[in-house]
Parts: structure tokens; sequence; C-alpha cells
DNA sequence: GCCATTAAGAGCTTCTCCGTATGAATGGTG
DNA sequence: CACCATTCATACGGAGAAGCTCTTAATGGC
């Protein structure tokens, strides 16, 4: 006998439960004559008696009462290991690590991972807040398996992918002259303004280019590290900011908002994944991908 | 497939741990192609991708790290529940009920256990102290492996089997009038006896056809249940009386003990045990019948 | 670009697990 | 008391699975 088989354990289970090797192979759908073999088989492997059978009746040994007990439970441990693996691989049990800037919960997010979470219910998902190259490092050492992010950097092992876009919106301190209900990006030529930190921000160096390509190379009197700042900035009297769509929702009492319609600028979210990225992100992913019609309609909307 | 089987988690886990199947299958003694096989039906069977391989590299998926933690413990669990089961099946390991008469430990029975535990040290033994009759039913019920009384009942299910015999030893109050070395039984006839109760115990009864075989029926002036008690009663002038030599060990400052020479009277002590009764208790047994040696040698020393 | 290394596939062999037929033992019943 | 029914063990043959050898495809290093 080389080794120990589940079936051996599975067997036995079944002839001690029911204490008849007749009844135990009806159950089990095998003969009776193979089911005696395999006791025997495990006896030996064990080298000792685990049932005391005589042609009319059957009883555990003491070692067949331990056994029991024990075999008993590994069949249970084999049986949700077996679930439990196959549950990750479908990414449906596991912990998801998700990496983004403080503003972008502002957005459609938020209602995408509430729809993931009551999909995926045994998905954990991690909410890690870190500035965009934390981001990247991060996916690629594996702490997060999904990010987003303004603008995807060039690297080989990451994919990336458009989530959403927002549109652009100023942001204006009360009382401001401008009083229309859209403006163009050459009007404010000659504002000041206030941006996230162009060191760390690429949505900021985005928005740095857009001004250029209108023309004007803007006066920024102010620089902030959070996005949500950058409105309390201007209700200070910093100057004017522009932000993306969905950050605008933060309402403030002492700004005005308005959007911008020429030229049509947008906020690109991306996903970004790792080349080799589980299950759960494939499946977070996924979810997106479906749901973005609904969050096209919300563009739309405003 | 029918099943998960042990041996695919014996190769999986030996694939994960070395991440390489030729190298596992060199481990395991079994060809690389096979070995890729086996590991290909435990990921059909499960559902799900364990192992993610190049030609040049294999890695674990989540999965495969999650299922490798609880392969490797069903593993080591299935060797530990048959080490377990076969250690009980020797007897080296479980719980000896052992039922005796609180007089029975002065003898040669204290001896024996140490031994027992000194070879069994993962028996633990449990010393259950009841009446005689309480014995009997205790073996029969299982309660207790093993029991020593001093006359074996009639039972079908009871194996019994001479322990170790000893002499009898007459008691008598200080300054009593025999003051030879030792007496015979006859000598005592006139006197008062203090005798164990009659309707409890078996020795007392054989004691007493001793004292009818020798030509009298002896003036019972008390009756106690604990062997131990005789002495004390003897001491306190009741009388005197006959006990197991080995009892005498317990000395006793206000009474004198004489060797019974004539006739050759004999208390035996059999060992009772189940007809199924455990390995322990047959291990129990085989240490005493090789013991037999050093006990007979003791009885000869007195 | 070639070679070494590694995993996977094909075909065949061996082993073992299982089913049928049969035997032996025991407990109940007429 | 003998018979019968039930139950577990044994014997043997066949189907299927596991394993081995040979070979192919792919990848990383030189």
């Amino acid at each position: 006998m080389v080794g120990m088989e589940l079936r051996h354990l599975r067997y036995f289970v079944a002839v001690a439960e029911k204490l008849s090797f007749t009844a135990a192979a009806e159950a089990l759908g095998v003969a009776q004559p193979p089911l005696s073999q395999q006791i025997r088989d495990l006896e030996t492997e064990i080298g000792t008696c685990l049932l005391e059978r005589t042609t009319r009746r059957v009883s555990l040994t003491q070692a067949g009462q331990d056994f029991l007990v024990r075999a008993k439970a590994i069949l249970h441990s084999a049986q949700d290991a077996s679930e439990r693996a196959h549950a990750i691989g479908c990414g449906s049990v596991g912990v998801l690590n998700v990496g983004l800037t403080g503003s972008m919960l502002a957005g459609p997010l938020g209602k995408l991972i509430h729809k993931f979470q009551e999909t995926f219910a045994g998905v954990d998902i991690q909410i890690h807040e870190m500035s965009p190259d934390k981001q990247i490092a991060a996916l690629k050492s594996g702490q997060t398996d999904i990010s987003f992010l303004r603008t995807p950097p060039q690297d080989p092992d990451l994919m990336s992918e458009l989530a959403w876009s927002e549109g652009i919106t100023v942001v204006l301190p009360k009382g401001h002259g401008i009083v229309s209900d859209s403006v163009t990006l050459s009007l404010l030529k000659d504002e000041k303004f206030v941006f996230l930190r162009l060191r760390d921000s690429l949505f900021a160096k985005h928005i740095l280019q857009c001004c250029i390509g209108s023309g004007f190379y803007p006066t920024i009197s102010q620089q902030a590290v959070e996005a949500a700042s950058l409105t309390s900035l201007v209700a200070a009297g910093f100057g004017v900011a522009l932000i993306p769509e969905f950050v605008a929702k933060l309402a403030h009492a002492n700004v005005t908002y308005r959007p911008v319609v020429s030229p049509i600028l947008s906020a690109d979210v991306y996903a970004l994944y790792h080349l080799r990225s589980g299950p759960m992100a494939r499946n977070f992913l996924a979810l997106m991908r479906s749901d973005a019609e609904r969050l096209a309609a919300e563009l739309r909307l405003g």
C-alpha cells in the first residue's frame, strides 16, 4: 500500500456511521466486497484494527472511535479547502485592495464599489488613499490590485483602461464678474489660478497643458495637495480653479461653479491594474464595463 | 473525476513548495508527465487554477496560496490521525481505568502501576476505588478496563487471571498471650474475631471457610467495611483479625503481626478484565505476567 | 540565433479498484 | 434442533486510472 487516500476515509466514515458494511456500501454506491477490501487496506496502512466485526455486528474499536472523529474533520477540511480555493479562483472571496487619491471617491467610484460589494459579498474591499506615484508602486509590488488615476503611466507591467470621463468645471469665488452660465477657457486667461501641486499631480499638468493649448500660461497663485482644498482656496479669494466635474459635487457656500464649454475639456479617469492581477480585479473591471452605460448616462446629466 | 484524493494534495504541495514540476516529480519519485496530469486533474476537480505556469517559471495563484496552506494542514492531520490511531491500537495512548478496593494498593499493585506508567508514558491511569460488586458492574459496563479482586466472579463476559498470592497474617492486640513467632489457625479458635462485612467481602467469606476448615466457627465480635479498619479495631481491643499479608505492611503501634503457618493460607488476588478489553488492559496484563517473577521473589521475602 | 531547460501531449504498460460469484459464520425462527 | 436469512470475507476477472517513455512546444540565457 502506497498511502492513505481520502477514499479510505470516506469509506471508513460511512461504515463507522452505519455500523454496517452492506448499508455503507449501498450509501456509497459501491459493492460490499471492495468496501471490505478498502477498509482492510486502511487498517493495514494504519497498523491497527479500527472495526470489530463479526458476521452479525460491526463496532468501533477505541482506535476506530478516535479515528472516526479525525477522519470526518479531514474530509470536512478537504471539502472546505476545495470550495474556498474555487471561491478565490472565481474572485468571490478575498480582499481587494483599491488604490486611489482622496478626491476620487466623489465621482462614480463610490457607487461602483457599493455595487461590487453587493454582488460579491465575500470580498472585503480595502481602500488605500495615496498619491499617484505611490499608487503605481503599490500596484507593481502587489500591495494593491487596482488603482484609479487621471493619467495612466507608461509601464509594460500595468494595464490601463478608461474608467469614466468627466467634464471640467471652473470654480469662481462668489460675486465674481463672470455671470454667464458657461465659460470658455480663454476667458480665464487673466485670472489667478489655484492648482494642485504640479510636482505631484498629473491632473494639474494636464490642466496646465490645456491652458497652454488655449493660448495662455496660467498665473498660479497657490498650489494645494488635496483636490478638495482647491474649492476652499477659491472661496478664500486666491483666484479661480479648474476641477473635475464630480469634485464640484462637493458644494461650497462661497463659490459658484460653471461648466467649461470651450474647448471641450475632459478629465479622464483610468482604472489601472497589473498584468497578472487576480480574479477579483477582473471582476471589478467587468462590473465597471457593464456599468459603463449607467456612468455615461450620469455623465450626460451632469 | 470522481473526487479529490490525498495523492493530489501530496503532489500539489510538492510542486508548490519546489515551484517546479520536474524537481517535485523527482522528490516524489514519479515522472514529470503524470505529475502534471494529476495537478491538472486537481485543478479541474476544484474548478480553478492553482498554479500559473510558463515553460520557465511556476508560481502560485491566490487560490493556490490559500489551498497550499490548507492542503499541508490536511496532510498533517491525516498523518497525525493515522499515528494516533496506531498508538491507541497499540495501547500506548489513552486512559486506562483501573478498579480496585482501597486496601489493594498496599500490595505489589502500586509498583506495577508505577512501572506501567514508565513503560507507557502516553497512558493516563485512572484509579477507581469501589466495592467488589461495583467493580464487576463497572467492568461489564465498560467504565473500567481492569479490576483487582480477591475472589473472581462467575461471569461469561469476564476473564480472570491470578495476579499474585499473599500469605495471611494474624493481627494481635499488643500484649496478647500468644508470643510465638508464628501461629496456626486452630490456635485461634477461642479468640474473638474482627471480620470484614461478610455480606460484601468475598475475602471475608474465604477466611470464614478457612476457619471452618480448621475445625472451628469463629466468634465474630465486629464487622468492618475497609480492610485498613481491621487493624485499628484489633488495636481497640475487639479481638484478633486475619488479614492479607500486604495489608499488614501498614504498621500500627498497638498491634503485633504473626504469620499463619498452618494451614498454609493464601489470599489470592485476581486481575479481572472484560472479554473485549482494549489493548491497554492487555498491555497491563502482559506487564503483570512478565513481572510475576519479581512479585514471587517479593512474596518469598515476605 | 542557438542551446538548454521546462512543462505538456501521445501512446503504451501496469496496477488497482470495483463488480460478480461464492464461502463462512452467526442469530433468529419454526 | 435444524433450517434459513443475513452479513462479512475471499477469489477472480475486467475496466479504468495512474504511471513511464518518448516527443513536442515554448522560453530564457549565452
